[in-house]
DNA sequence: TTATTCTGGTTCCTACATGATTTTGCGCCG
DNA sequence: CGGCGCAAAATCATGTAGGAACCAGAATAA
């Protein structure tokens, strides 16, 4: 009788939300090897679910670029970002974050500053509580950006943004004894930027956090890469356009 | 005996691809009419094929936007593209492809000018012959713009903007009626800046096609909404909409 | 050493059971 | 007589089980 032995509330519905909270912390962890294939019947078997819940998540974390997919060959864990990678990673970020910060340091109700200073305010107890300070930072950092972002009210962008599951990625890659207290520093000046309805400010240190951001990642290449910085070539650049 | 009777040379595997094809080609033709439920079990007899495979070309058509899923209650289309939805995607386009454009306009081996002046003269001799323009012209945008995009080298900025599907979802609402010269037009400004490797120039030529071909579209909804340009009022909010 | 065949394992699809959701029809109240 | 609400039934999404095709790798023969 192979009944579910997850939730004891196991009337049914919960299959696929288990199953992709499961694999999703599983490949998170590490616990499947990047890069490793992953072999679908074994994955049914051994959370005691059927195949087709699970190839329904393998199609979910596909999008999210957690696995790839061959077909006639199945899915297979993606390795950890490299540098280049996560060098286009960020200078998608430069691209979009800093825009939405400017929009949103307007003075109109969107404004999220309240909702930003409560974000930081619960952050700060949180690490002072501390247990698993790597993953509380993360935690707030996306719900941070993610406020920005939202408030920028532009659905499209968003979607791309969240499409690119930036954080989750960084979170594969997250150097356990990285200090918390800069970026969320950071996090505060954006914050002010917003508040005074400074657009110019809030653009500029959204960039300056997220090019600080990059070093800091990638500082856990070190050795092996070049680190040269993010914009290489001289004028300032205005990534808004007219 | 329910035998698949779509492709002559019916082996097997092609059933997912078929039903894709299949199930794109009727949300775009519009015979399955905006914003309508999704049966699958109609759906998989009607394609003469089981519901596993149909499921899971739903789930890759969500992530093309062009169907929303809600828990328990199954797969919907999604609507056409309103104004509002119209102008977030073409603002985001406004915020990647100038940018494109401008990272496209070195003299690098990158430089796809070349490629972009045989696309040009390829639609040019293809509009000549004129079978179907829309289809043809919404094709040679998509390479086009691809193209560009391409040559930025930034795979996450391509991959997100490949999300958006954009150029799928004006097909969708594209009016029969527009003159394909002047997009052409423009397209050929913008390939001699980036010819030319003028940076400033590829950048402006590629947000003054994109601002126009949103004032196209825009015609698109004449009579029932407000037509404001793209940006509407006094100062020059650089391109931040309410 | 190279080509061929065979076998083990895995993906992919079909068919069916089950539970939730929506719809329809009937009775009741205003 | 018309509108509202509840209940029963149909409908449909979701999960399960199993089988057939397919790919990969190994062993054997030339």
């Amino acid at each position: 009788m192979p009944t579910r032995q997850s939730s004891d509330a196991s009337k049914s519905k919960a299959a696929v939300s288990d199953v992709y909270a499961s694999m999703r912390a599983s490949i998170l962890k590490g616990e499947i090897a990047p890069g490793a294939r992953i072999n679908i019947d074994a994955v049914s078997r051994s959370l005691g679910v059927s195949q087709t819940p699970v190839r329904e998540v393998l199609q979910r974390l596909e999008g999210d670029n957690l696995v790839v997919y061959s077909p006639g060959r199945g899915y297979s864990t993606t390795p950890l970002l490299d540098l280049p990678a996560l060098r286009s990673l960020f200078e998608f970020r430069l691209l979009v974050e800093p825009w939405a910060a400017r929009s949103a340091a307007v003075d109109r109700l969107a404004n999220p500053a309240a909702a930003l200073e409560k974000e930081l305010s619960d952050i700060r107890a949180s690490l002072q509580t501390g247990v698993d300070a790597r993953q509380e930072l993360v935690a707030h950092d996306t719900r941070f950006h993610d406020t920005i972002l939202l408030s920028a009210g532009n659905p499209v962008v968003q979607h791309a943004f969240a499409q690119t599951h930036c954080h989750l990625h960084t979170f594969r890659l997250y150097p356990a004894d990285i200090d918390g207290a800069i970026t969320i520093a950071e996090h505060a000046t954006v914050r002010e930027a917003i508040a005074a309805c400074q657009p110019d400010r809030a653009e500029e240190a959204m960039a300056e956090h997220i090019r600080n951001s990059f070093a800091r990642f990638a500082q856990a290449f070190e050795g092996k890469a070049d680190l040269s910085p993010l914009e290489s070539d001289g004028p300032p650049r205005r990534h808004i356009v007219i």
